[in-house]
DNA sequence: AATGAATGAGTCTTCATTCAT
DNA sequence: CATGAATGAAGACTCATTCAT
């Protein structure tokens, strides 16, 4: 019988399988097989859905972004206008978010990482995401700040944010999520103070 | 008697051959027939000097852990006991010192990042590294501030310093160094003006 | 559906091409592409069945040692309760059954008693053989002889049909396998012998 | 200082460490590089005295050999021209020398005896031996038996030891030296036995 | 006489991919 | 839609041999 709309039931079954043998075993030793069987199902079908094991691991990293996309999207479009702190704490706390800091997905992302380097697909990947949430936070902090300070405080928290993340996928005791989220508003906070004391006395000389 | 010595010459020879081929190749497609044959040598020859390419990799990332390891000890040696500003610069400019932001060993680093999760000796090598980063930080730190302010600026700098790190590695520009350690040592001296203020402060109410 | 059940008929087909090779080229020089080449497979499908060169030997070894069961144990299920002698004689007719005196399968034996000695589970199997020949024999001369002299008889007899084994697999001429069968049979005659002396001078005393 | 007559200690020191390795390792794993460390030499050097490593297997080989051939011929020359049956016991005491019977010394046989198959040279040398052995039992046994029974007994005898060789070397407990030269002794004075008889009936009739 | 550095052919094994069913 | 048998290229590793010193 063949069951209607098998496609995306599959394709989201060997995406997870490829998540939890990268998680296991990494990227290295995540062959067809041992993912295959990890989801039940043949070899072949990985070629029949995805053209082979790269057009797996892109779905793959696709996934994944698009969870982190979601995750910082859905804060932010509760917020409206809120004050460009409220907006760079929900850039937070979407980047810290449950989905992007089991450890499965941090293992993941490392091994993409380092995979992009070489291989154009997943670089163009990596990089769109880089700069959006480079531009994400840019934009916010060019609310309060000129923009050569904006763009310095958005490399600063991004490579903050970045920085939390690869030591917290690295540690043995693992990613402590509350006090990184802290550190990076810590951050937040330091840049827009700078740039209330400015205003501030800005006004004092006029 | 042939040549006698040749040990520590082919050591080299082939760890050099290693970075460029990971630079050039990404750790995945960087095999011992490549690397032997950038290294103007035969593959026999790999595992008589290492034992077998794990045994390279490990020496290899050996050799960059150790070149920054002098590049940060050296700039300190130097300061005595300066005040503790002068060291994390220091720090700083260790870690990003030339020897440890060519492409080739940025992108080594990350592949061996992602490596060392499934990968015991390399597992051990960076947590080393990492814990003596911290550690470095966390002792300059504390002699101007609290316990718990002082573990969370190192914790905030080392994460900076790794973020800023990873980034430029990704990045399609590369690493803008001078910008890094910019942005690393705003981040010092605001952590150490909070301490000033504290202090400050507190004199006030005495 | 690919062609369901090949794999007994890989694995017969995989056995013999061993046999062969062995016979043709020594177990030293039985590579499994010389293997594999002689089956009409490719190299990969050893590892698919057989998990390994390891296996395949063993599977090898394990075919051999199964027809000589059979061969001895066919004879003897024909015999019932026959005495002594009629057994004794089918178990040397098993040894130098057709299925054990091919030089391909003598060659066999030779290379596989060589390597069992540093290989556990070839040794293992080659062990259970040993003492299922020695405990076969023991236990028929036990019927008619006193304990000591059924061993050593069958210890006896046991060396004279690998002895036979072993000298007609390495002699230039082959093994005359009427000839060696008589030299067994008249070793058994003798023993049996003995025993009908003894009763009878036994009896004669009485 | 260039030591004179080295040759024949380098070749005792290299034949009797490659004795060691195939006891310890087998003849598939007795790398030239490990017996030359077991010697306390480098590897260059087998080369020189021995063209390769066949040649040092030969060696080896011719060594054992000539160890056996000694160990029987000093045996027979005690005895003059004793009767038959101080011969054959001569010639099996031979087979069971010391010089023959040690582990290491059993395992090498029976790698050589399998290679042998193989390996022109070593073939060579086996088949001399064995003839040897058969030619001089066939001997004695026609002192006192017709010419068709001489063989016989020779076929039969010279299995008999090599077979409770053989099964000495596979057993997990050892060859028990005692036990195996009566066991032969027990087959000669069988067919001495059978001489006799023959003999003293012809008499009878006479 | 002796070394041991260097070679590179040869071995086993793994794995993404293909395809008949 | 799905299987898994089969392929064969590519990988790491071993090892007898050579040769400059």
């Amino acid at each position: 019988m063949p069951k209607l709309g098998m496609q995306p039931i599959r394709r989201r079954q060997l995406i997870q399988a490829t998540l939890e043998a990268i998680d296991e075993l990494g990227l290295a030793d995540a062959t067809i097989a041992r993912i295959a069987k990890r989801a039940g199902v043949s070899t072949g079908i990985i070629s029949h859905y995805f053209a082979g094991k790269d057009g797996l691991l892109e779905a793959t990293m696709r996934h994944v972004l698009s969870d982190l996309g979601t995750a910082v999207l859905e804060r932010r479009t509760a917020l409206g206008n809120a004050p460009p702190e409220a907006h760079l704490r929900a850039i937070i706390d979407g980047n810290f978010d449950r989905s992007q800091t089991s450890r499965s997905v941090m293992k993941t992302w490392l091994a993409f990482w380092a995979s992009s380097m070489h291989h154009r697909p997943l670089q163009r990947l990596q990089r769109v995401n880089d700069r959006r949430l480079y531009s994400n936070l840019s934009c916010q902090f060019r609310r309060v700040l000129p923009k050569q300070e904006a763009r310095d405080a958005a490399r600063g928290l991004a490579a903050l944010i970045d920085g939390l993340w690869l030591r917290g996928a690295l540690a043995q005791e693992g990613l402590n999520v509350e006090r990184a989220r802290q550190l990076a508003y810590d951050y937040v906070r330091v840049q827009l103070d700078a740039a209330r004391h400015t205003r501030t006395r800005a006004n004092d000389y006029a």
